[in-house]
DNA sequence: GCTAATTATGTTGATATCAACTTAATTCGT
DNA sequence: ACGAATTAAGTTGATATCAACATAATTAGC
């Protein structure tokens, strides 16, 4: 690698003030730091806030369905129920209709925490929604990164 | 938790097309797989194509620095560090100046692999900027859920 | 200058994330 | 009905993420 070939710092520059995926990155990592601390009394993570509601539904869903609508992978969906459902906040039971499928339901623990986590998440949301009031269209990532 | 107490159907329904949360960390997922299978090629994933950029500058940064920078909390750093120095990437030093402090380089073979890695973020950032163009302002959650 | 507060980082344990590979059940083509 | 292709999940290994706790160096107050 000679010096001619390396990336400039003015390059460096573009992409750390252009880059969508960091941009998003930085707003997640915080986003999720912020839900996190403030679930702390519901006893849920924003990860595991968002996996109970995905389960709040009539008709238990299956893994991947639940994956999907999270935008996660399958395995890591699999990982993530493990600690949920040894607190006894879910179930999973084979699918009757198909024996290759699993039915995921929240029990009665699982709907009081999500429960109890609603307030909080209600008044968390709103101080976030607040700060994105002063941003428009194109400033999509200006937005994700007051955000972070 | 009698059934009244429960988090009506409706509820979830607000929340997911509502929590800016979860729609950044689904947009974050999905922008982080599809950097890390293109920059396969470069032998590098999305957060690390981020990290070594975070060092191609003049000073060596230090730890704290390039957390704050990645919005990233520092002992995460510190382990994603890891596998990148033991390939040779960058190195660590303690800052002569302050025995506290370590500073992070680049090596020629870390300058060489985000050299390898530019004209891909080049590519799939161009496609990924196009999908937003038909973005404007409030739509910012629509935005995160269609890079999802 | 000396002690206390602060700062920069390391360590550990739990959880999260994904790719690659494997297993089992269903569906499809003939 | 039967074998092949497809689909749903599980398993494993590497990496990423953060909180809580611990250590060492610097700085601030007196």
């Amino acid at each position: 690698m000679s010096k001619a070939d390396a990336v400039p710092f003015e390059t460096t520059l573009f992409v750390k003030d252009h880059c969508l995926c960091l941009a998003t990155q930085r707003a997640a990592r915080a986003l999720a730091r912020r839900f996190d601390e403030a679930l702390k009394p519901a006893g849920l993570t924003s990860g595991q806030f968002s996996l109970l509601h995905a389960l709040n539904r009539e008709a238990p869903p299956s893994i991947g369905a639940v994956a999907s609508l999270l935008a996660m992978d399958r395995t890591t969906l699999t990982a993530n129920l493990k600690p949920l459902e040894r607190r006894g906040l879910l179930t999973t039971a084979v699918d009757p209709a198909d024996r290759r499928g699993r039915r995921l339901s929240l029990t009665d623990a699982g709907r009081a925490a999500l429960a109890a986590a609603m307030p909080i998440w209600r008044a968390t949301h709103a101080e976030i929604d607040a700060r994105l009031q002063a941003f428009d269209g194109e400033a999509m990532r200006s937005a994700l990164g007051a955000l972070a």
